[in-house]
DNA sequence: ACCGCGATGTATCGCGGCGATACATCGTCG
DNA sequence: CGACGATGTATCGCCGCGATACATCGCGGT
């Protein structure tokens, strides 16, 4: 998750954590924030992990002082080989895991570099189990409307319209996929991704 | 958090587990689930704390054998003179507390038995930490649109949108309580005349 | 008469992430 | 020259989620 994002970044160019964060917040907007407190121990784990390594800027050329005499310096990440190819492969996935409410924003954020078909995948996944919400919000509603005070329904309301609002927007970026890139032939791949089982 | 909500709903009136996590679901909609998860650790420290305490529905008539012959029978919990208190307690408290992205919710939920000066002041709250949201997006998204890819773009805008609409929602809620409850002429934030008892 | 299956029901565990906090350095403005 | 806000790295405790396990009940199908 914060893993998928951080390859995204770090895939454009090396950065420190600040800065990593920042582009954090630049990017996925208002849809997560991601504190350093998961940062910092996710760069870690990725580092054991071997998906990224410190980069130092190859060797600094005056030995002696860098702008950073004294202490800790700022710690330059960037991707290894490894971390590029786990970046590839992460891209490529689009399973349930893809379109979860806190995953889909981050799987969006790069679908530039994502496949048009998965992301047509991705899209549709994300749309179906908005749908699968809306409806269940749809019959609790009506069934338990009458017993609602005024400030709970207010609030299924707005929830249901948020859900409705964000379906439309997946709708029109779906149907603007399909006409930028337009079905491979007879068959286009992703048929029916109502599909709840295996990864 | 969950605490308050477990508090809101047995307050209304007694519950077991599962029937909770239904009325969980019913009462905040899209806002949040709450899973099982949380939901009994949460219980068990509630009563730990002398909140709630277990409901046997006044001993059971035919001792031998109630619906449930076998083991474990359902655990129906009941607020204590305390939980009722902390309720009050939860509900009276109008700080930043009550208007994060994952409490306000909550709190809202339960805005039929909130005083009506705490009910404004917490809308307002919301209100501005939104707008304080948005304006950081507006800011960012000016300062790196060109930069911004697509759907990179795609994904603030929708962001964007989805912190004015909701500014909007609380906007209008803020003008009916003001127009319901007119009383208070303009809205001192820091101490209102009506004072009651000792502080 | 039996079985299976989905709803009801209680409970735990690991882990991802948040907010608060601590600390250190830098640039800049009064 | 000293205070302050931005930059910068890092940890800790807590909350809540999703998966999982297990048990019982009522129902319809064969």
């Amino acid at each position: 998750m914060l893993e998928l994002a951080v390859l995204g970044l770090l895939q454009a160019s090396p950065l420190h954590g600040y800065e990593l964060r920042q582009r954090l917040k630049a990017t996925l907007g208002t849809f997560r924030a991601f504190s350093y407190g998961s940062l910092y121990p996710t760069l870690r784990g990725m580092k054991e992990a071997g998906w990224l390594c410190e980069d130092d800027g190859n060797a600094e050329v005056v030995a002696g002082a860098p702008p950073l005499t004294g202490r800790r310096g700022k710690v330059v990440y960037k991707l290894t080989a490894e971390g590029k190819e786990r970046f590839q492969e992460l891209l490529a996935e689009a399973g349930p895991t893809s379109w979860e409410d806190e995953t889909f924003g981050v799987h969006f954020a790069f679908f530039g570099q994502t496949d048009p078909e998965v992301r047509v995948r991705i899209l549709e996944g994300r749309r179906s189990r908005l749908e699968e919400r809306r409806e269940s919000v749809r019959t609790t509603l009506a069934r338990t409307r009458s017993r609602l005070d005024r400030y709970t329904l207010q609030l299924q309301e707005h929830g249901l319209e948020s859900v409705e609002r964000e379906v439309r927007w997946l709708t029109e970026l779906i149907e603007t996929e399909r006409r930028t890139a337009p079905p491979a032939a007879s068959h286009p791949p992703p048929n029916h991704p109502r599909e709840r089982g295996a990864p």
